[in-house]
RNA sequence: GGCCACGUGGCGGAGUGGUGACGCAGCGGUCUGCAAAACCGCGUACCCCGGUUCAAUUCCGGGCGUGGCCUCCA
């Protein structure tokens, strides 16, 4: 069965061709680093490398690139950066790089604890200008871009198939439109692909005076320069449809004398928490550094892969646990196994759009050499002390008392074998007396 | 208001025009001093109303409900 991937722009399955089977071509949205990570950002990170991992086992790991870009330069970061200043007398752009470079280092231990490969490239913006500035230019020439108040917008007007991805007419935009009508725009629905900057804000010298990028443009710029003007599959949250996407789209394809730009649009559903929405007035705003000081990275990944990628989910305390026990009894049965096979209904079920839940079934379904393949594609480590407790215990201490109990029982003093038990369990430990002898674990 | 998803058993979550995925919980059993764990077994679910059909949870139309986007957001 070939890979079949669902196309936002088409809103079917289609049958996944690449362009070039040595070297297909992937770019996701990474994350704007003003801040940590929290567990929705962990979705597109997790779900598009078992995308990554299902292309390598298809067409071979030296011939799949998969690009994530790093916005560094970004007006949320600019005002984080100035609140983070303070009063202390240091000029704002050292702050702002201290800032990108911690929170860049935060995202990226925790992307690595979720089980993610790295891309193969991970471009920074700012190191990117040039090509930014180059494709600005290119859409100046062209007539589909233009000069306002130090301001370059592209004009939405000049692309008649402005709207194709996010399926929405011009016409409707503006009609619905909650957006400031800046005085230096053609029409409202413009978009900003340079804005001048002023002393205290990250500026390059442009032939429009300096400056810095608008947020769409660098997808555009750094694509082109990593995968080409055309290339297999775009990612991304769907929330990045309109107009981040859409507006890639645009600036791509006008700059590209109307080449395609990506062939196939993937978006990821949103994430709730324990059915809400998460924010932060509601108090329910999860990190996945937070997440991670509880919860073994592993499970967090499972727990991500148990919904469809398209669907939204819910992420909630009770399905963590369970994939928690679910992996554990997994890597009870892994471990030993030295041959891995991949399951032909496992394959069949990720090719059919990344149907992870359904694989997952397969995977319930499966003899130990079939499991560890399947666990080994979907990138999980199969190694038990990966997803051990994280609750500091004394394993001396414990096991002296498992001794204990057992002399206890030996002895048919059942009231102090259970008392002892009792004990453990009010620490939290769980005691598991089994043919060969007493295991514990951590309660969950 | 516009555009778009989704509504499956106690819960999570696939899927299908006709034989009740899978996991968790629950129930019964084996084992155990007793529990737990493990193993075995057990389930008359598809929002409502019409339509098409021999047959609809599955297709079509309408309704209701939930959520997302339209503004920074994965």
């Amino acid at each position: 069965m070939p890979l079949r991937l669902y196309n936002t722009l088409s809103k079917t399955k289609e049958d996944f061709v690449p362009l070039d089977p040595k070297n297909v071509r992937m770019y996701v949205c990474g994350p704007t680093v003003y801040d940590y990570a929290h567990i929705g950002n962990a979705r597109p990170a997790i779900v598009f490398d078992v995308l990554f991992r299902v292309l390598r086992h298809l067409y071979g790991d030296a011939h799949v690139t998969y690009v994530r870009n790093i916005t560094d330069i970004d007006d949320k970061i600019n005002a984080r950066a100035i609140e983070r200043r303070g009063t202390r007398n240091v000029p704002v752009l050292d702050v702002l790089r201290e800032l990108t470079e911690q929170t860049l280092a935060q995202y990226l231990k925790d992307v690595a604890a979720l089980g993610t490969l790295s891309p193969t490239v991970s471009p920074r913006a700012t190191e990117h200008i040039a090509q930014m500035v180059a494709m600005i230019q290119t859409l100046v020439a062209a007539g589909h871009a233009y000069v306002g108040e130090g301001h370059v917008l592209f004009e939405v007007a000049s692309k008649p198939d402005y709207g194709k991805l996010a399926r929405r007419s011009l016409d409707d935009m503006i009609a619905g439109a909650r957006i400031e009508v800046a005085p230096y725009k053609k029409n409202p629905m413009d978009f900003v692909l340079w804005k001048p900057s002023d002393a205290n804000t990250p500026g390059w010298e442009s032939p429009w005076g300096r400056g810095r990028p608008g947020w769409h443009i660098e997808c555009s710029a750094m694509a082109e320069e990593y995968l080409g003007e055309t290339f297999d599959i775009h990612g991304g949250g769907i929330d990045l449809m309109f107009p981040h996407h859409e507006n890639e789209v645009a600036q791509s394809e006008a700059a590209h004398k109307e080449h395609p730009f990506a062939l196939i649009w993937m978006h990821n559903g949103f994430l709730n928490v324990e059915g809400e929405k998460m924010s932060k007035s509601l108090g329910n705003f999860v990190t996945i550094d937070e997440l991670l000081a509880d919860w073994p990275g592993e499970v967090l990944r499972l727990n991500m892969l148990r919904s469809h990628y398209r669907q939204p989910m819910d992420w909630t305390v009770a399905g963590m646990k369970e994939s928690w026990n679910t992996l554990e009894r997994w890597y009870s049965v892994v471990e030993p196994v030295a041959s891995r096979r991949i399951g032909a209904k496992f394959l069949e079920a990720l090719s059919d759009d990344l149907n992870t839940p359904q694989a997952i079934a397969e995977l319930h379904k499966s003899g130990p050499e079939e499991l560890a393949g399947g666990l080994a594609l979907l990138g999980f480590s199969a190694i038990p002390e990966h997803i051990a407790a994280k609750k500091a215990v004394d394993t001396v201490e414990i096991a002296r008392a498992i001794e204990a109990r057992n002399a206890a029982r030996k002895a048919k003093n059942f009231k102090e074998s259970d008392r002892i038990r009792d004990e453990l369990l009010a620490q939290g430990i769980v005691l598991k007396d089994g043919p060969g002898g007493t295991t514990w674990d951590v309660k969950k």
